[in-house]
DNA sequence: GCGACAG
DNA sequence: ATCTTGTCGC
C-alpha cells in the first residue's frame, strides 16, 4: 500500500502536543467517497514492557467476511508507551507493516482511539492522515472524555464527549455481557459508518471487529514463532 | 493539589 | 501491552 505522508512529531510533550492539535484540525469527518467492501484491521503486541514488538493487519471482504490478506512485521519501537502520545510509539510500526500490503482496503480499523483523545488526534487519526484513506479507531478500554452509562444489549450506544460537550466517539455495547467498546472517527469517515461496520464485523461470540480479532492471534503467533 | 491515563 | 488459575456460561 501507498503511504502518501508520514507525520514527524518529536517525543516531546510540549511540542508533540501542539502538533496534534495543529493536525486534529486536519482529520475530515465525513461520510467515506467509495463504497466499503475491503476492511483491514492491525494489531500491535510487545514483549513485555519493552519496545520488542510484532504487528499485524488482516484484510477480509465485508460481505463474505474471508480473508483476503494477512501481512506481519517485528521490529523495534523508537519509544515507550506515553498516555496521549500511542501513535509515536505505533505509527512508525504500521507504516512499514502497511508498505508490505498489497491489497488497498477501503478501510482500516486501528486498535486504539481516533477522536477519542485529549487533543482529538488520537492513533487512528494518525494513521488516517499518513494513509490519506478511511480509519476508525476501536479501543477496548475508556480513555478520556464523558457518557452515559449505555444499555445492556448488543448494539446499545451512548456518546462520548469532550469538555466542550463536543462528541468525540461512541461507547458501542458489541457484545451483551461485555464491556463496551470505544468506536471513533479517525479520518475520511462519520461516526455512522464507522458505528455500523462495528457492528456488523462483531457478534455474540466476538467483542471485536473481526479483522482486529484475527490481527490479534495473529501478532501473538508470530510472537511466539519470532521469540524461541 | 489529586487522580486518571488508548497500547 | 503483558503476567496468570481457576471458573462461569453456552
Amino acid at each position: 500500500m501507498n503511504i502518501p505522508k508520514v507525520l514527524d512529531i518529536p517525543y516531546d510533550e510540549n511540542i508533540a502536543f501542539e502538533m496534534q492539535k495543529k493536525y486534529a484540525a486536519q482529520v475530515e469527518v465525513s461520510s467515506p467517497q467509495r463504497e466499503i467492501k475491503i476492511i483491514a484491521g492491525t494489531d500491535v503486541s510487545y514483549v513485555g514492557r519493552t519496545n520488542e514488538a510484532y504487528a499485524s493487519a488482516v484484510v477480509i471482504n465485508r460481505e463474505t467476511k474471508e480473508i483476503i490478506e494477512e501481512v506481519t512485521w517485528s521490529g523495534h519501537t523508537k519509544f515507550p508507551y506515553k498516555s496521549g502520545l500511542l501513535a509515536l510509539r505505533e505509527a512508525p510500526c504500521l507504516i512499514e507493516l502497511f508498505k508490505k500490503l498489497r491489497s488497498e482496503p477501503d478501510l482500516i480499523i486501528i486498535d486504539g482511539n481516533g477522536q477519542i483523545h485529549p487533543r482529538g488526534f488520537g492513533l487512528a487519526c494518525h494513521m488516517g492522515l499518513c494513509f490519506q484513506r478511511p480509519t476508525i479507531g476501536c479501543a477496548k478500554t475508556f480513555f478520556v472524555g464523558k457518557h452515559e452509562e449505555l444499555g445492556e444489549e448488543r448494539g446499545e450506544s451512548t456518546e462520548v464527549m469532550n469538555k466542550e460537550g463536543e462528541i468525540m466517539g461512541l461507547a458501542l455495547r458489541t457484545q451483551k455481557k461485555a464491556p463496551p467498546v470505544y468506536v471513533s472517527v479517525g479520518n475520511l469517515c462519520d461516526l455512522e459508518t464507522a458505528k455500523e461496520i462495528m457492528f456488523e464485523l462483531t457478534s455474540r461470540n466476538n467483542r471485536l471487529p473481526l479483522p482486529v480479532f484475527h490481527s490479534h492471534h495473529l501478532c501473538a503467533k508470530l510472537r511466539k514463532k519470532e521469540m524461541n
